[in-house]
DNA sequence: ACTGTATTTATCCAACAGGTTAATTTGTCT
DNA sequence: AGACAAATTAACCTGTTGGATAAATACAGT
């Protein structure tokens, strides 16, 4: 019955204060309007909750717990659970890719480009880990609500065109020897960090090692640039992946998936 | 009420037949006894489910629907839901190694290994979607089924030793440049066709194309393939990825997932 | 034919989940 | 202070879903 505060303490402001010790039960805690606050609790919460459970497995009430709201809240602030998850991932997408056009590799060589430009999107994954839980999310009900969103589809990435420009420049500047398509080479760049972090769960578990303590995400990083370098230069940048890789071998466990 | 072929037409073998138009309505159409071929077609179909919807978008109707049985067939013969989903998960990968142990790379020269290699999982994938869907659902579950799967655990990747055994060769051939953890090459590997397949949909919606047409996916293997033995060689062979890529440039779409 | 067990079917149910209704409170404008 | 709209809450409703029960049918051994 008591409103104030009633699931969270979302003290927006100076909320519960005692107050007036005398007046009635009802009024000693307030609850106060937030709804810019509420929408953004809700939509934080509910992209949480959608990452951790995909759609079918997202359930409404939990979202509402954690927003420290109302079930009725997510109705009236966003729409049925379908609307709210294509905010979600409309908002996801709007994030990246503002982070994405802060990026400058205009002022790089070639080379350098390349390792900024993977370091950045690998660094953008690992501090965002909802986002791979999103995508894969989205993929398997077959981008069926990306396909409404006019929004999204409007959002194109800078990448490509970076891309494009640095190899375009490494060709050039004789860096590069091989013209590639970008848009392969952006596929196969998000691919190689996408899959690492995505499925880092079931191949921890095959290879029997942790696949996400600090040096195993150093050294997968340097993988990566190395890889992507290797192929663009034509000179391996000495021996690429692990350190005497060769030589000492690996670890006990080596399953695969 | 009529047992007979209730659901589907699981003409196990010579089933219907009109038998004797005479006796009991009862009696004119039997089912037959199958444990083997039920069991099969139960795990057929929650394959397809699983697949089509994840773990928990997945409906244990559907699955006896689609299976010609019945709710009660899947827990009589496989157990429930989870038992059922964990059962499917460790076929695939039952099977999946299979496939793999078939391959041998030991009679060609490196380069061709790893064109082979990489070929034979692309195809695997492509005749396998179901396998796709099935680990990524693993995943959000962060491989909670699996660690409980002894099973999947002992069964090794003959890949990982496979790479090793190549890129040592074609090293010592003088094929190959670098020396590669082979771990970090499977994952590579894995990592630049699963993303690929795995992502179609999003990041068909993103660039405007269809990625999946007999085309688009011929250049991604090339283009996979290329990359890699680019790294591996240190000679970019040709211009990789598309043909002319730079001087014509890509369609009109360019956006980015 | 007779019987016990394996297999299969039809039906039921309690919990759950998404969504809705209606009442209550808060802030603002007058 | 009064009124009106915005924001928030509690309670309810209904279809769904995983799972359980119990009855029916098939088959093998005798």
């Amino acid at each position: 019955m008591v409103h104030p505060t009633s699931q969270h303490n979302r003290a927006t402001g100076l909320a519960k204060q005692k107050t007036n010790e005398k007046s009635k039960a009802k009024r000693v805690l307030r609850w106060q309007r937030d709804p810019e606050g509420m929408r953004l609790r809700i939509l934080e919460a509910a992209k949480q909750e959608f990452a951790a459970h995909g759609l079918a497995g997202a359930r409404v009430d939990r979202i509402a717990a954690k927003a420290g709201a109302n079930k009725r809240m997510l109705y009236y602030h966003v729409g049925n659970k379908e609307d709210l998850y294509l905010t979600v991932l409309e908002a996801a997408y709007e994030k990246i890719r503002a982070e994405e056009r802060s990026l400058d590799l205009e002022q790089l060589d070639p080379p350098d480009a390349i390792r900024t430009l993977i370091g950045f999107t690998w660094g953008y994954f690992l501090r965002n880990p909802e986002f791979l839980a999103l995508l894969n999310s989205e993929n398997l009900s077959r981008a069926k609500h990306l396909k409404r969103s006019t929004k999204v589809k409007s959002m194109h990435s800078p990448f490509v065109e970076m891309i494009r420009a640095v190899v375009s420049r490494g060709v050039a500047s004789g860096d590069f020897q091989a013209a590639v398509d970008p848009v392969q080479l952006y596929i196969s760049i998000a691919a190689l960090r996408f899959f690492y972090l995505s499925n880092s769960a079931t191949l921890s578990v095959i290879f029997g090692r942790d696949l996400l303590n600090r040096q195993a995400k150093d050294e997968r990083l340097e993988h990566m640039v190395a890889l992507v370098l290797a192929a663009l230069t034509g000179r391996s940048p000495a021996v690429f992946g692990r350190e005497q890789a060769l030589r000492v071998g690996v670890p006990a466990h080596t399953g695969a998936a």
